[in-house]
DNA sequence: CAGAATCCTCCCGGATACTG
DNA sequence: CAGTATCCGGGAGGATTCTG
């Protein structure tokens, strides 16, 4: 039985219009490495996400099967289930992922730091 | 003397949709890589970045100055030369370019099978 | 629970033209 | 050469509502 997620999994990376790189699309990053501990399901996903619609979470998840990153396992039950778990191709993501998130603890001070300087600059003239 | 951009840079990662991830916004990755050798003239970006708009090249570069990844030094003569150069904080970002270069290159044909395969699914049917 | 359907808004990025 | 100044369209993504 693998842990629930965090809901507070992606906050110290919020102001994420500071943050300089992207995995893919706004949510996919963050949906690999959700899956990163074993399968989920859509309304677990849902949680650390917190602002995604629906509708988006929907068509993220299509793109990523289709580009074979994760797969999709429909429970035939009442209430319905539904299971998605990165495949290799996905997992491949995660090292990635990581160096990403490395660098970004490391250096996001400073661009953020920079950020507020050159502020200043056109503050005051 | 560094070389000349090569015009190419950019072409064998052309299907550029196809690439699941990105480094900020659409272009600063590739800007950092074309700063890797040594500063860059704003007319000698646009020869590798191609179909950039004089206008994005501006804000773009100028976002990168914000966050601290590029300095602008303006010479003052005519006609007028201006070159950009990586910071140091830029240049700690090609290390994660290069792993994402690398990554893309070793999966990339596996994701255009998957799309193509699960577009075959969608086709016949 | 896991979506589908619909409508809508914002804004990124492009096209074009002009200039110190 | 290295940009500005306008104008503009499309598409990603959000809000809301409904359903098997």
């Amino acid at each position: 039985m693998i842990e629930p997620l965090d809901p507070d999994m992606f906050d110290p990376m919020c102001p994420s219009s500071a943050i300089p790189f992207q995995i893919g699309d706004k949510w996919t990053g963050m949906i690999v490495r959700c899956l990163a501990d074993g399968p989920r399901r859509f309304t677990e996903l849902r949680v650390p996400l917190r602002t995604i619609t629906p509708k988006v979470l929907t068509a993220t998840l299509r793109a990523m099967q289709r580009d074979g990153l994760v797969t999709r396992t429909a429970y035939d039950e009442n209430p319905p289930r539904v299971e998605y778990e990165l495949t290799e191709l996905g997992r491949s993501m995660l090292i990635l992922i990581d160096a990403a998130r490395t660098w970004s603890e490391q250096y996001l001070p400073a661009i953020l730091a920079a950020r507020r300087a050159s502020e200043e600059l056109t503050t005051f003239r």
